[in-house]
RNA sequence: GCCUCAAUAGCUCAGUUGGUUAGAGCGGCGGACUGUUAAUCCGUAGGUCCAAGGUUCGAGUCCUUGUUGAGGCGCCA
């Protein structure tokens, strides 16, 4: 029985005969391993249709195209005029070295099917530098466009990257719910979840809407973090994190928000605040190093984009170093870590501050503004920082009384041009300290029993942090608006698609 | 939610202290072109100046309100 299940998994790992795609060559694989002077079939969509001769044909598996060289007098006149910026074509020819410049490769044409022609009139997208805003409004072809085709492998390489990391390091990946019947966990307003009618709810005696007849027998919402329930892995399994979408109903309007992002949370149990950083910086060097080693080609192009763009801009507002040059910065410095106390002190020594330059107030007790983050580090680190030890009065029910009893052990992980990329924390183990931090902030016992009982029952120190999914996508492409580096993206007053 | 800015051709923008017929580039259409790289060249069509109201002899331009978008802030990841 043991050998038979060795050859089953030994054939599956092994899958000497994977399905492949038999109608057409990837340009991914052409371009790896060119079979020059045989017959090839690619598929895809025209970039760019130059002299009557030359297309260039992207079909979405890299970031470069593929040049046919197409002889006019070899095929009928209809054909030919349908072949248009991002027409959908077939062909079948020679893969040789090119003639020109600019490309290794190209196929001579001897079979040319144009699938689905884009009349130009008619078609929302030009051949040509278009604003983001534009492309936002046309979400239906915006992937065709270099730089979102680009962005959008990214978040793929990311995702996959983020799961390799933890499934290699002994982590579970845990499905947490997005559906919630939690009222507190104290992470934003709530997406409500209901069947009732709007219009005429059923109510209870004293006029409320009446819960108990709702889908689920009591209120529930969208969730807005896998945490706590994620808590329940990391004291069962050691090591889990999630990885699913998350809501927050706030009405945020900036370029690093959204009401409907993917949440990466990991949680690990005998773990504290430090084990906590130092996953965190691991984590996220992991993942731009994954990005610069395997999708360099697609970072090259975004960061000749970003350059073209600044050229237009007034120095002081160009970014300091050009982007894949600050992705290795990233990976080959460590980051600053200073405790929040330590943050406050640099400030009130710091230039602005002493200039009055600081709109809000820097005082022991008052949470960091966009403003101090962006000072620690843009101009003093000048590199990513992790702050800890925050007040425990502006920091959540959950995280760990530090010996002080005037801190908690919080940390935040601060980037360039993002702001707070992660936020973590050591979790209160300890059952008296929790319920006294929950009474104080208002937390209802109750309603969080469950959670409550994972301290009286086995409990553990234990640590973890949320990482922004989209918030990394836009680090790592260099995006400036959180909009355009996810597909469909939902904020307020936007739920298009 | 708050502050600032913007809205003119299909797209990206210019439009002077309020003055006659609204400008460009790209794109479209027609033509030329057998090695192009956002190809190039010639020709051509294309506008309810976001909406409503107001000031004025006269408004793309000034004022009010609204709508939409952007940037910043707050909330946070």
């Amino acid at each position: 029985m043991l050998k038979g299940w060795q050859d089953i998994r030994a054939t599956y790992y092994l899958c000497p005969n994977f399905v492949q795609m038999i109608t057409r060559t990837e340009i991914a694989d052409l371009l790896k391993k060119p079979t020059l002077n045989e017959d090839v079939t690619v598929m895809g969509w025209v970039r760019a249709w130059r002299s009557n001769r030359f297309i260039a044909l992207n079909d979405g598996s890299t970031a470069g195209t593929l040049q046919i060289v197409v002889d006019d007098s070899a095929f009928p006149e209809e054909t030919l005029k349908q072949i248009g910026f991002h027409a959908s074509v077939g062909v079948t020819g020679t893969l040789v070295e090119s003639q020109g410049k600019g490309q290794d490769y190209e196929i001579i044409a001897k079979e040319l099917t144009v699938f689905g022609a884009a009349d130009p009139n008619e078609y929302p997208l030009q051949p040509k530098r278009q604003t983001m805003e534009y492309l936002r409004e046309q979400g239906q072809f915006r992937m065709r466009t270099n730089t979102f085709s680009s962005v959008f492998r990214l978040r793929h390489a990311l995702a996959f990257a983020v799961n390799q990391y933890f499934h290699e390091r002994g982590y579970y990946y845990l499905h947490t719910p997005i559906v919630t019947g939690n009222d507190a966990e104290g992470a934003g307003e709530m997406f409500r979840v209901t069947t009732l009618d709007p219009a005429t709810p059923p109510l209870t005696e004293d006029g409320t809407v009446d819960f108990n007849e709702d889908f689920f027998g009591k209120a529930t919402n969208l969730t807005v973090s896998g945490q706590l329930q994620a808590e329940i892995g990391a004291l069962a399994l050691g090591k889990v994190y999630t990885f699913g979408p998350t809501f927050r109903a706030e009405n945020s309007n900036t370029s690093r928000h959204l009401a409907e992002f993917w949440m990466i949370e990991p949680e690990i149990a005998f773990a504290d605040i430090d084990n906590n950083m130092d996953l965190a910086e691991d984590f996220l060097k992991y993942l731009i190093n994954f990005c610069l080693y395997n999708y360099a080609d697609d970072l090259e192009f975004l960061d000749q984009r970003i350059q073209q763009a600044e050229k237009q801009l007034p120095a002081a507002q160009r970014r300091p170093m050009p982007l894949v040059e600050m992705l290795r910065f990233v990976v080959e410095n460590d980051f600053a870590r200073i405790t929040y106390t330590e943050a406050v002190d640099i400030l009130r020594r710091s230039k602005p501050y002493k200039k009055g330059k600081f709109e809000f107030p820097v005082e022991w007790g008052v949470d960091l503004s966009a403003e101090h983050e962006r000072y620690l580090v843009e101009k003093h680190f000048k590199k990513p920082v992790i702050v800890r030890d925050y007040p425990k009065t502006i920091k959540a029910f959950y995280m760990r009384v530090n010996d002080d009893d005037n801190t908690v052990a919080a940390m935040d992980i601060l980037f360039p041009y993002i702001g707070e990329m992660v936020g973590g924390s050591q979790r209160e183990e300890r059952l008296d300290v929790l319920m006294q931090r929950m009474t104080d902030m208002d937390v209802h016992h109750d309603e969080l029993d469950w959670y409550l009982q994972l301290r009286k029952f086995g409990g553990c120190p234990h640590a973890g942090f949320g990482l922004g999914f989209e918030r990394m996508v836009q680090f790592i492409t260099g995006m400036g608006n959180i909009r355009d580096v996810i597909p469909f993206p939902r904020a307020p007053r936007l739920a298009d698609f």
